[in-house]
DNA sequence: CCTATATGTGAGCAGTTATTGACATATTGT
DNA sequence: ACAATATGTCAATAACTGCTCACATATAGG
């Protein structure tokens, strides 16, 4: 893990558009631009590429292109540079940390994500 | 869990300096401001500085005053914010999550880590 | 008191980032 | 071939961020 990919993930994930994106594709195994940027009132359709271009550049999401279309989908082992992190800052509530996730593993909780989609 | 809070401390952490300065404080139970700001030879006093003020913003550091001195600490709980938004966007992997951070609070492992700190 | 120490704050500047509008590329259907 | 669709890229601009310098605040010690 070298500081320039954490560096990608982590401002990757500073902006709360790109996070209500990333959430957006989690809710499908994969979502072409179109309907991602669909979902951004706000936003223009080439501000949406933008992000997307970011997130797949710090390996946050991949690419698959079929026909005109590119479809989304989440890159699951980056989250793995987010927990090292965590893990050395917060050696001391390990336990708990592990625990809730694991909590909302069993549960399937995801309310706690739905304020951060409304973000954008 | 508000957006407003969650776009504080991903932003915080979106910074290599603020990462390096948190891993430190996290290196100790307490640090006064002056030995943070010794530790990064390339940055002034102020720059440090406000990069706590930031991080204290955000909640993930605490302040304790002792005559002319200000103690930083780390904070443990904010980090449920990111696991939070991991949990909702890595559900399908989530059992790797779970087991990556146990897997390293078992061996104690902070090299990961390392990388980053030499960032600032 | 007066000086030194520890640290924060505010203004200003330089570099970065997010957004948009116009244009480019690629693919599909007729 | 042509037009429509899906999407990316480029240039320009506005907003934001991080850094430094000078100054403010507050405490400690003689």
């Amino acid at each position: 893990m070298t500081t320039s990919e954490s560096d990608a993930i982590f401002s990757a994930l500073a902006d709360p558009t790109r996070r209500a994106i990333l959430s957006l594709i989690g809710e499908h195994e994969e979502l072409p631009a179109g309907e991602i940027a669909a979902h951004f009132d706000s936003l223009g359709r080439t501000a949406v590429s933008s992000h997307l271009r970011i997130l797949r550049l710090a390996g946050l999401v991949a690419e698959r292109r079929d026909g005109r279309f590119r479809h989304y989908s989440v890159t699951p082992t980056p989250a793995d540079a987010v927990v090292a992190f965590l893990t050395s800052v917060y050696q001391n509530s390990l336990e708990q940390l592990a625990s809730a996730v694991q909590d909302a593993s069993a549960t399937g909780d995801t309310t706690l994500n739905r304020a951060d989609e409304r973000s954008a």
